[in-house]
DNA sequence: CAACTTTCGGAAACGGTTGTCATTATAGTC
DNA sequence: GACTATAATGACAACCGTTTCCGAAAGTTG
């Protein structure tokens, strides 16, 4: 029987490259520039099996997503326990914001108006003060 | 001199035809339902300048947006005030939510955190419950 | 090692949205 | 009412991140 710690299926040189690399940081990064990355230090890896690597892992909850205003996805390594992130729209550099209370908040709300199965939407875009000083001045 | 009481420029049949039909009713439709119905009423219009128009709208804030998983955009006449949706991920019935204490708590977040500039997006998606009640039984 | 199954990955398809640009409509001006 | 500068229109093509297809390659099991 197969060690199934992971939600991915077999253990693949490929895999093992994308979850590798996400470990290294903790930023939030596309697929295709995972994919870049992979390819740049020579990993031969194709754009298919990245998205589908990062959608298994999404899927099973160990990395986090999140949605651009552009639509595009950023991913990163999932830390433990329900929150939300604050990104800068410039660099990407996160910060986790702890969230359980508005997971209670959601919840509440729904049940007041009969919905069920609730699923919310959170993320904050900011400018992080770096982004903000070079510009600024 | 023109009247500028909206945010679009000139008054053209066009516009005028688009935010009628927003008037008619709260749902959120997308862009390209949008310009279907107007077809089918016989109002000959392009679809690309269903989008302009609803782009305008939307930057000035005269409709509200929430982006679909899918990654689609849905508009709706704004009604006054800071506040959040809940919609079906079924029938898109949507109930507005006034959220002005996450504004405040999003604020405080960011300011600790040095990062200026703050947007953010809550949407939360459920089931409402005439769809619950029509798949479970 | 052989047989079987999953995964890979290049290329093509997808779908909502945006850009292009010649044509048309609008709104001040004469 | 015409005239004209200028903004808006709309058919079509381009975009772009993502997904699908499917034959080839690699992993796994007995």
């Amino acid at each position: 029987m197969a060690e199934e710690a992971h939600g991915l299926g077999r253990h693949t040189r490929q895999r093992q490259q994308v979850t590798a690399l996400l470990e290294e940081t903790d930023e939030f990064r596309s697929a295709q520039r995972l994919h870049e990355m992979l390819r740049a230090r020579g990993v031969p890896v194709g754009l298919t099996t990245v998205y589908r690597t990062l959608q298994i892992l999404a899927e099973t909850g160990e990395v986090d997503v999140i949605r651009l205003p552009s639509g595009e996805h950023l991913y990163r390594r999932c830390s433990a326990g329900r929150h939300h992130h604050l990104v800068c729209r410039h660099c990407a550099r996160t910060v986790e914001i702890p969230g359980p209370g508005v997971d209670q908040w959601a919840g509440r709300i729904a049940l007041q108006h009969g919905y069920v199965d609730i699923a919310q939407t959170l993320e904050l875009f900011g400018t992080c003060a770096d982004c903000a000083a070079q510009s600024g001045t």
